[in-house]
DNA sequence: CACACACATAGAAAAAAGTCAATATGTTTT
DNA sequence: AAAACATATTGACTTTTTTCTATGTGTGTG
């Protein structure tokens, strides 16, 4: 997929906040309006309304508009993304030290 | 495992700066110590050391002091945490929405 | 059509993170 | 023991992120 290192790092903002890691907890029982999010946050309308929009920017949540509600929810596909990038980042393809004394 | 969210957002800001990917890209080629890791990257010393430690505080990287030389190189068992991690926090128990005007 | 409601945006303030020069610490070499 | 080297720490500055209040936008309702 190749993704730039600066997309990797909006993909995993998304977990840099610790109010971002409970909306997640809170998304694992299914997709929630905003207004229901606010209400076990302990934050005002705007900054939720920010972090969803970093959560969304990430991939790992979607929102789904239905009138005047949005909905979000956690993306299985976004998930995929994140992991298969986070094993791509972390994959070591030599082991040797060719470094300082080891010469 | 059970991480707190704290501990979750302190594993994951090892992916939220374009610096510290580009270090991850780097030490997949095999551990590497500081003085080389300085020479592949436009920063200062005491800036990559800096990253260094957040690196290490994410589990993601280890460091390994032999002599005056540091070598880091990628854990896989930090890998395997931090995946295991987000794959804990990105699964939904229920899809249904119990939200809103879906009563 | 005016009002209420849900959410987004703008702008400002505060907190956190990234950066560097200077300096400290610990290790090896001469 | 002194000098040289590799890395860490300190302290100041800059940039980014988080947060709020105020306001805007779009949607449904009386």
């Amino acid at each position: 997929m190749e993704l730039s290192n600066k997309q990797i790092t909006v993909i995993f903002k998304a977990l840099c906040d610790e109010n971002r890691v409970q909306i997640f907890r809170i998304l694992q029982h299914g997709e929630l309006c905003a207004c229901h999010l606010l209400e076990e946050l302990h934050l005002s309308q705007p900054t939720l309304s920010h972090h969803m929009k970093v959560l969304c920017d990430s991939g790992l949540v979607v929102g789904r508009k239905e009138g005047k509600w949005m909905h979000y929810s956690i993306s299985q596909e976004g998930a995929k993304v994140a992991m298969d990038c986070l094993k791509e980042i972390t994959v070591v393809t030599e082991n040797d030290c060719k470094c300082c004394n080891n010469q």
